[in-house]
RNA sequence: GGAGAGGUACCCGAGUGGCCAAAGGGAGCAGACUGUAAAUCUGCCGGCGAAGCCUUCGGAGGUUCGAAUCCUCCCCUCUCCA
């Protein structure tokens, strides 16, 4: 799968929470008449609307959006599942001759879209079980330590204290019987699958944070707490991963009475400017990605122009 | 007016003579990231900087070899009594 020069570019935008990237694609798809692609790890989920700041219906009925709502709250869902669904929707619209325009801030899944992820065996229940039952037998540095012999290179990559990473590491190692980081040796995201014109939204920090602040705001007026309490009755418990998400996990703690709404509400506020900034980071090392103003809607769509049919 | 309590770095807060540029937490900033990624994890955090130096603990004095810590006066905040 090499990149086809015949074949439409993909349009990657993205930026940090709250930037305004849901408005600007919906301009964007209108005038070059394609279709919007969600890179969101929140918004693939069902009953999340108001928190992951998902289209409207309204907003989706102007143009059509893909992956949204493809996974209940309790399902597994990764980055690997996500490229797997874009992937035959970004074939179809550009075998339309559509430029198939891939919008969110989820910048694992932007990567692993367009360049793959290594082959290793995805997650096993049976594994990460038994690896809990260690974990907590054992604690993690004793995790680590055993990583550092079957996965030398990984066991020195990885902190000690990274929980998430040590344990998939030796997930891997034990179902596959070859460490991790020879199956990352292998694939080292060189290979581009597309042709990829990337675009990354970004305010001042300050504005930012206000707009996130506004936003959060805005969210509850629009009953995100409601939302919340619908999930929890839904039996969509507080430990699904889905439920990790900004604003539901701090909302749903305070439904099941561990603070007060107040304290809630400042929590997410400030979980939102961390996870912005984390995005950031993430970002800043993509060089392939062009930072601009997001309120340049004017310069950017122009330059799309020149770009994406050069 | 009287009786107490207190003022510590952006915030909260520990520290009661040297081991204090000052615990801890939060915020903030920077970074990492290959199947949980809105997750997980790391570092920095008075100033300049290599060592080291410089300015900090409400303000001004004082005691002491040495003060955030002790004394004096002043300013401010809070609680109670009037």
């Amino acid at each position: 799968m090499l990149p086809s020069p015949s074949f439409p570019p993909v349009i990657l935008l993205a930026g940090p929470t709250a930037v305004g990237k849901t408005q600007l694609a919906l301009e964007i798809a209108h005038r070059l008449g394609t279709e919007i692609i969600n890179c969101d790890s929140m918004q693939v989920y069902r009953y999340m609307e108001i928190g992951t700041a998902k289209p409207t219906q309204e907003e989706r009925a102007l143009v059509p959006h893909h992956l949204l709502d493809v996974a209940d709250p309790d399902e597994p869902f990764d980055a690997a599942r996500y490229a797997e669904l874009a992937r035959p929707v970004i074939e179809s619209l550009q075998n339309r001759g559509k430029m198939p325009l891939v919008v969110g801030g989820t910048g694992l899944y932007m990567k692993v879209l367009t360049r793959g992820i290594c082959p290793a065996a995805p997650r096993d229940p049976a594994i990460r079980e038994q690896l809990r039952r260690e974990l907590e037998e054992h604690g993690l540095e004793r995790l680590h330590q055993e990583l550092g012999r079957v996965d030398p290179e990984a066991g020195r990559r990885l902190h000690p204290h990274d929980r998430q990473r040590v344990l998939r590491a030796l997930e891997v190692q034990r179902l596959t019987g070859i460490p991790l980081s020879c199956w990352q040796s292998q694939h080292r995201f060189q290979q581009t699958i597309y042709r990829t014109v990337k675009i990354f939204l970004y305010r001042d920090r300050n504005v930012l944070y206000e707009r996130i602040n506004r936003r959060v705001r805005q969210m509850l007026e629009q009953g995100l707490v409601a939302e919340v309490r619908r999930l929890l009755a839904m039996g969509y418990g507080p430990e699904l991963k889905s439920m990790q998400a900004v604003g539901y996990k701090q909302l749903a703690a305070h439904l099941l009475g561990a603070c007060p709404l107040a304290s809630a509400v400042s929590d997410m506020e400030r979980a939102t400017r961390h996870y912005a900034r984390r995005q950031l980071t993430w970002f800043r090392g993509d060089s392939e990605f062009r930072w601009v103003q997001a309120d340049d809607w004017q310069g950017i769509l122009e330059w799309l122009n020149r770009t994406a049919t050069s």
